[in-house]
DNA sequence: GCTATTACGCAACCTACTTGCGAAATACAA
DNA sequence: TTGTATTTCGCAAGTAGGTTGCGTAATAGC
């Protein structure tokens, strides 16, 4: 019920069209205009238009060779073509900086971990990321053209212009134009996203959630904070903090800059090895501690009713100190016939790098589908297998 | 991105202008087709059809009676004929039952309460709440067969069947097709929906959350529990749950019931009211409580970062009692630059009512207007004030 | 080289919206 | 009373984007 003229709206659904028919080609390899016809369910004269249209932006390939079997006129086959376009999910934490590179298709091109101290100074760490970006399109081959957007998360506050409002981690970085200067450097779009948010969404779309539309991710490092995403669609809340509990939500020692108070260790991964080796100690603050967890967990699962909660950090391979407890308390105090269930993270320290990856398709979709609200495609590796790791060590936090 | 054919999405387009047409009218009252045509920007033969269209259904009247000033031949003037169709938002609970009929229009034609005990049996109290429904159109004027829907709010959980699930209040109901059975009384579809949801929405819509799309309502009576809306969406949750605060989220004593335990007085507002005349026992258990909720409060503003939160219930007009500390809770330990505000509920005991019919709008809308997603009419009374009280006396829980 | 088969590509048609204009109905002035 | 200015009406013609349908091209197999 917008306002916008008929023709607008009319071409919308050309738009649509075409889109529908890349997409296809996309996520179900190539095919003739007869299969895209009966795929589509749309006519063939539109298909061809679509696919002409298509063809004309580079974003699929018309070639007539086609090892096609049995009678009749070979058809002509049209291929996505992924590489007309790349995105790139990116990683700025305290840790080093991730770079994750895909083309259109899906297909995960470089992958990059910079490991390390960042520069202190705010434009030096702004040339480090553009370094790290251009080190992946290098490792890629890919012409630095060819990148369509990229997408960093980041730990604190993000205000709706883009910039940080708050962040503890790169403090001299609040207000900063980051994501400008960085699409000067790059030539394309760089916009900024808060860090927990990414790795829900991208635990929701690639990891422990898949095929769940509502979830509470947990991130549990130095801090706890929290990334929902509900009916599918990430939440953000009316100041882009939602999940991001402070003092008060979280009933475990905090001190004052909101980090967990570790007695018995110097950290939430020591301590809890401690425990597993039976130090009393440490025994006892764990318990305390997966105690604090389950009560906010509680509390928000009951206010949110997410079929799943994900819990990610160090801690998420803890399964039978921090999961399993988890899991039993949240189906114990549930006062309903149900309650969701708790799970590890899938993606570990990759999950912030998958989700920037994951809202950059997003975020790139209008500009090359002309539509928004386009599905993400799966990520293979060039090898053609999974480009999420089967759990495995990609969880040095 | 659906699999439909284009047939149907461009006469999708044809019944969204129809529909723009008809809201138009709605909205801002009668108008030539040159005004739509201005006010619309669609063109002056789509108007036509689309004024044919829903002249032929009943919806619009055009006559040309119009004291038009100034030269030029007189507009034909279409009016949307509210009368066509009515809707029911009904609140059936412990305390009586009550129903909000209004046309498409907008207009409140009739709204009554009836108080007192419910009948103990299932049969019987569906059919008492087939009369009230039945009493609110004869009060109106109305006949049965111009009802196209009636939504009802009951304490519990409704499925997705829209049976209720589980319910304390009516637990005789629960797996029962209350909204079947309604519906071939009645002769039109009738929808259960949980209650507290249903004053979220209504006082996002019409009352203390106004022009606000998220917020979290606290209803506090014998127990606590929450409605969200987010994004100017009512949030359900995976099971339709969301909300459903159990003993373990709420920092207060309470008894195997989950019913809020009251040392010093029978009840939360007796136990305020006592406060208030200075009982020392009940001003020490009353500031608990009040700590109690600000727990909550503060956990779930800080997951969801709402605009707002809003208390409804008894307790809600206790300003300086509750409102105010636990505004000054939220303000004070919130650990970023910002804090929802908390403010008092403005239907009070009619939340629920309004909140059923609010969404019996929406629900209509599809077979009204050929168009889901139509935002509800404005509310007037019959003699053209607002249909939502001024903050008045009824607060009567 | 003939036939069966299959996909192609275009022509004709349909739906729904837009622009544009002559005609109708009024107010007002001569 | 009649003419003119004004405003809206209602239809005719045009446009965009889709669909159906059919003649034709290109191949495999006999």
């Amino acid at each position: 019920m917008e306002s916008g003229t008929h023709e607008h709206r009319v071409s919308a659904l050309r738009k649509a069209n075409t889109a529908r028919c890349a997409l296809r080609l996309r996520d179900h390899g190539a095919a003739s205009v007869a299969e895209l016809v009966q795929a589509t369910g749309l006519s063939r004269p539109t298909v061809e238009a679509a696919l002409s249209d298509l063809a004309a932006n580079g974003l699929v390939a018309t070639n007539e060779s086609n090892g096609h079997r049995g009678a009749g006129r070979p058809a002509r086959v049209a291929r996505f073509v992924g590489s007309a376009g790349y995105v790139a999910g990116v990683d700025v934490g305290l840790g080093g900086i991730r770079v994750i590179l895909a083309d259109l298709a899906g297909t995960v091109s470089a992958r990059i971990e910079q490991r390390g101290e960042l520069p202190a100074d705010a434009s030096a760490r702004i040339e480090a990321v553009r370094a790290a970006i251009s080190e992946a399109l290098r490792l890629a081959d890919v012409p630095p053209r060819r990148l369509l957007f990229a997408h960093i998360g980041v730990s604190g506050l993000v205000r709706d212009d883009g910039r940080l409002w708050v962040s503890h981690t790169f403090a001299d970085w609040e207000g900063v134009d980051v994501g400008g200067k960085l699409a000067a450097l790059l030539g394309c779009p760089v916009t900024l996203d808060n860090d927990v948010k990414l790795a829900a969404l991208a635990e929701q779309r690639l990891g422990a959630a898949r095929l769940v539309d509502d979830m509470i991710f947990f991130l549990i490092g130095s801090q706890i904070s929290a990334g929902l995403v509900l009916d599918g669609k990430l939440r953000r809340g009316s100041h882009n903090a939602a999940g991001e509990l402070g003092q008060s939500s979280i009933r475990v020692p905090l001190d004052e800059r909101g980090h967990i108070l570790w007695h018995s260790a110097s950290s939430a991964r020591e301590a809890f090895a401690r425990a597993a080796d039976g130090d009393a100690d440490a025994t006892a603050e764990v318990q305390t501690f997966v105690e604090g967890v389950a009560d906010t967990v509680i509390v928000l699962s009951q206010a949110i009713d997410p079929d799943l909660i994900v819990i990610g950090g160090p801690l998420s391979r803890a399964g039978d100190q921090l999961i399993d407890p988890l899991n039993e308390a949240v189906a114990h105090l549930a006062s309903l016939p149900f309650a969701p269930m708790v799970r590890a993270s899938r993606l570990g320290v990759d999950s912030i790098a998958f989700g920037a990856l994951s809202r950059a398709f997003d975020l790139c979709a209008e500009s090359v589908y002309g539509v928004d609200d386009v599905p993400m495609p799966l990520l293979r590796r060039l090898d053609g297998g999974d480009a999420v790791d089967a759990d495995g060590e990609n969880f040095e936090w």
